[in-house]
DNA sequence: GACTCGTGGGT
DNA sequence: TACCCAAGAGT
């Protein structure tokens, strides 16, 4: 099937030439840094979101040493209401690594970038075809799906990454860097914006004509049911979230008493709290009050 | 592999 | 309203 790959590439690259959202970190100026700044925050939170968060950031801290320099309390309140403020730690010592191991510049090869703090498959994959160029097997949940329909016919791609996906989408990508990053680009485009993952604007595709999903006549999901659905009300993590924004707002340190009710259960808040001071996200002061930590993790 | 980890907009 | 889901990574 190379021959229907090669068509779905040039029609999916062409359309994006055409309509690609003008973003900040895909203008002509970008630097690596501010390429992987995005797709850091990028993980697991919408374009729309993240581009005012970005553009401050990247205004504040726009070379890996600046963000290295940075206390852990600015970076968090930075971060603002991105979510999973987790990977703000991770960025922000994912700046100092590539201080300390890399002479203050983003590199470019596979192994290094997997080497950084929160950068995994996707990212470093993303960093090496958006930043630098080159030929990388880009496999974000819009490129999965947009795969999972054009090519396998179904309305979803499984629950979890399968070998069988990673395959496809190597032998789909072109060999060229040059093609192999347009369409890197491009796909996740399509998925974001047309192969969308509810109401898919299949008038408006490129590929319909290829899309094997719609000629078997838009089956639905054969995994539906079986999607673990994310708990939310209760959980943990609403309770983390209510104390992170409590202490992005608190000018100071803040008692006990005034994070009692961020939750209904007191042992749940008290986990909570302990879980976010182990994960370096609070700190406990010797008065017994908490805070965003001032120094860098 | 299964879980955990935030937040807010769309349907 | 309740649910779905978004450029994933780390354990």
């Amino acid at each position: 099937m190379p021959t229907d790959h090669a068509r779905l590439v040039d029609r999916v690259t062409t359309w994006y030439d055409d309509v690609a959202r003008d973003l900040p970190w895909r203008s002509p100026d970008r630097t690596p840094w501010g390429v992987l700044v995005s797709e850091v925050m990028l993980q697991q939170t919408p374009v729309v979101r993240v581009e005012p968060v970005w553009r401050t950031w990247m205004s504040r801290w726009p070379t890996p040493t600046d963000l290295a320099a940075a206390s852990t309390a600015d970076v968090l309140r930075a971060w603002d209401r991105l979510g999973y403020p987790r990977r703000a730690l991770r960025l922000a010592e994912c700046a100092r690594t590539i201080v300390d191991r890399h002479g203050g510049e983003v590199p470019d090869d596979e192994a290094a970038l997997r080497a950084l703090p929160g950068v995994g498959e996707y990212t470093a994959a993303a960093v090496r075809a958006f930043a630098f160029g080159r030929r990388a097997v880009v496999v974000d949940t819009n490129v999965r799906r947009l795969l999972a329909r054009t090519v396998a016919g179904a309305a979803l791609p499984a629950p979890s990454y399968t070998v069988a996906e990673r395959t496809l989408a190597e032998t789909v990508a072109p060999p060229e860097d040059v093609t192999a990053a347009r369409w890197a680009a491009a796909s996740m485009e399509l998925g974001a914006v047309v192969c969308t993952a509810r109401a898919p604007r299949c008038g408006a595709c490129p590929v319909r004509d290829l899309c094997t999903w719609r000629a078997a006549g838009h089956p639905p999901d054969a995994h539906a049911g079986r999607r673990r659905v994310q708990a939310w009300h209760g959980t943990d993590r609403q309770v983390r979230g209510r104390v992170m924004a409590v202490l992005r707002g608190a000018t100071g340190p803040v008692h006990r008493d005034l994070l009692a009710d961020v939750g209904k259960d007191p042992a749940q808040v008290e986990r909570c709290l302990a879980g976010l001071v182990e994960d370096g996200l609070v700190e406990q002061g010797a008065d017994g009050r908490y805070a965003l930590p001032l120094a860098p993790a």
